[in-house]
DNA sequence: AAATAAATAAGAATAATTCTTATTTTCCTA
DNA sequence: TAGGAAAATAAGAATTATTCTTATTTATTT
């Protein structure tokens, strides 16, 4: 036997396409990319999926940008840049204060920081007591 | 003369209403809870003024929770929380450094934190030079 | 009062994401 | 090797948040 035991060709494409992608895509770039090689692939499949490793903690989803989602095979804390011009979204690697953190970014990779955005996700404790 | 000197009723009902809120609002809420007051309100008004807010730097997007972007009248750089159970957005006051800020937060609010998201906006280096 | 400009209401249009149903693929078992 | 069970999928319909369009209203100026 060749290939995946299970009918997970399209499941583990989409999961590779992710681990070698530093741009963190969104639903339609894996789509539209994967697409030239697997032509009967459909964006439900990749919406299943996408939603599928977010459950099992393979990726997670780091904003969404002018509407779309954007999704990341680093699920380490870590930081990113998001330009609102042409959307694209950089991976930072760890910075140490917040105090200095937008300095450092624009250092870092040449870019105009306008703002910082940092939060958690997880349950309130209303959820907690449930 | 009373009241706006121009027709910004509505506008200003919009940014007060945000100004008095705690629980960074969807359109959709400011909507239904102004609507009470101001039965010809459109949802078209709403969306119309957050734009504007936004460009004025008045208010900030927080996130996109459940496909539904919130909104924050603290245009101050601070830090949130989300549970992704209910889809509360809570405001957190500045946490010192990265490697406890998970622990303060939890401490502080009585949450189970699960991820970090920390991010910047601004114009990366590519849309800066054109 | 007439002209204007801005703000708005209403609902159509758009677009990202989810859902439904029928089909295909793979695996298991007799 | 055939038959059935279970999972994965394709296709496209449905949903829903947001934006856009057009006509109307409101306030201001002359």
């Amino acid at each position: 036997m060749e290939g995946a035991s299970k009918n997970f060709r399209k499941r583990n494409a989409i999961l590779q396409y992710l681990r070698q992608s530093d741009d963190h895509p969104s639903a339609e770039k894996i789509y539209t990319d994967l697409k030239k090689e697997i032509p009967d692939l459909s964006m439900g499949t990749v919406y299943r999926n996408l939603n599928l490793f977010k459950e099992q903690g393979l990726i997670t989803s780091v904003a969404t940008v002018n509407g779309v989602e954007r999704f990341d095979p680093d699920t380490e804390p870590h930081v990113h840049f998001i330009c609102h011009t042409c959307g694209a979204v950089a991976h930072l690697e760890r910075l140490d204060t917040p105090e200095t953190l937008s300095a450092k970014a624009e250092a870092a990779i040449g870019c105009k920081v306008g703002q910082c955005q940092l939060y958690f996700t997880g349950q309130c404790r209303t959820c907690l007591n449930q």
